[in-house]
DNA sequence: TTAAAATTAAGGGTATACCCCAATTTTATT
DNA sequence: AATAAAATTGGGGTATACCCTTAATTTTAA
């Protein structure tokens, strides 16, 4: 039996869901709330397994919710319900612990099957959104990396010597930290910019960004 | 009635796909390749429906027959399969017209589905590589972005000295091209460099890059 | 084992990034 | 309209990044 709470400020959509859920054998809806607070609430005082969030409620945004309920209910999952396909939100969503994420035209079937897979801890994403997804990850991508832009391999030396220009240490710091002299962090400094064809270290930390040296 | 070539370069692969698709009513296995040109070779003179592609073909990558296939047979549906679940070759797959990617160790059921997923046309993700996916995604955001650090509004001329500055240009050019001394462009860099607490400009193009501040 | 690449470092010089300070103009707020 | 705040525009000085050259020593690969 998965208890579900429906967090959501619209009745007429909260009662769709319930009545779609009440139909299931294996669904048992624990509680209904139209506010971020009384969700948090709400979780104090019952079981949950599984909470339908709304991103959009009033007094709290549902991200909030959603992050309280990760760092203080660990167990009940968050299946996040939007009206917005939007990756910036899924991204939010995930970051803060949701475990699911679909749309508000989802149909009945996809919305149980989101509710069951997410309850057995898996993740689920409607396909709708996980296109979003994808798309924002290629053009991502395609506006940095620009399909595979070769450069010649660093040496160990090198991507030290870049991660320390990355984090905005001075030649003579760098120097210092790996018991080098000034003068050797300048050559591999000299060396990095021809392999990389860049034309300052500014240029080499976007290159070393973009391409994922860093690290 | 879906007609399904199948490529990849394991007989037994091949052998066990071409059965579970057997029995099914709905597909037809028009033909089995083994290596990236035969793919190619084959879809000249038959009609295909969907590529099942491993993505590690002998003679030819995967990735480079999903290119060729999509801008050569743009009807013609990819779903990628490999044995590995990497977030750089999914997205690769994608970048090159795949519609869909799942595993080596996905059962008869989830095949099945995935296959019927991309032939009508939708994309098909496995669970494992979705998971993937949005870890990268998290971790992307998380490493970089760090969950909204606020910081100042940037002027107008801020963004745009910004802008060249993470283009490697020099001071001198940055002043030549907005035309306006090299002493207010220094002007701008210090100001941008307190409010984005930087301590040089490659830390400033770290933070916009990371921050989204830039275009 | 021999050549190639990497790591180390020097001298000597130029360009420029960064620092502190300040005037004028624009924008926002009462 | 008045006044404060922010933006835009600069000057002078110092530190440092970057360039070119040369070269010894060590590590790695064929």
């Amino acid at each position: 039996m998965i208890h579900v709470l429906i967090a959501d400020d619209h009745t007429m959509f909260v009662d769709g869901i319930d009545s779609i859920l009440g139909g299931e054998a294996d669904f048992f809806v624990v509680g209904r709330s139209h506010d971020g607070p009384s969700v948090l609430q709400f979780l104090k005082e019952h079981k949950v397994d599984i909470v339908l969030l709304d991103i959009n409620l009033p007094e709290m945004s549902g991200i909030d919710v959603c992050k309280y309920i990760h760092t203080h209910h660990p167990d009940v999952k968050v299946l996040a319900i939007s009206m917005f396909n939007e990756e910036s939100i899924v991204t939010e969503i995930l970051n803060n612990g949701g475990k699911g994420y679909i749309l508000k035209n989802t149909g009945r079937a996809e919305l149980l099957k989101a509710i069951r897979t997410v309850a057995e801890g898996e993740a689920y994403f409607s396909i709708e959104v996980t296109e979003t997804i994808m798309k924002s990850l290629m053009n991502q991508r395609k506006s940095s990396g620009a399909s595979h832009t070769f450069y010649p391999k660093l040496s160990r030396r090198e991507k030290e010597v870049l991660k320390l220009i990355a984090e905005e240490y001075t030649t003579q710091e760098i120097a210092d930290s790996l018991y080098i002299s000034l003068k050797t962090v300048e050559s591999h400094r000299s060396s990095l910019l021809s392999k990389l064809n860049a034309r300052n270290s500014v240029g080499l930390v976007r290159i070393a960004i973009e391409n994922n040296l860093l690290k």
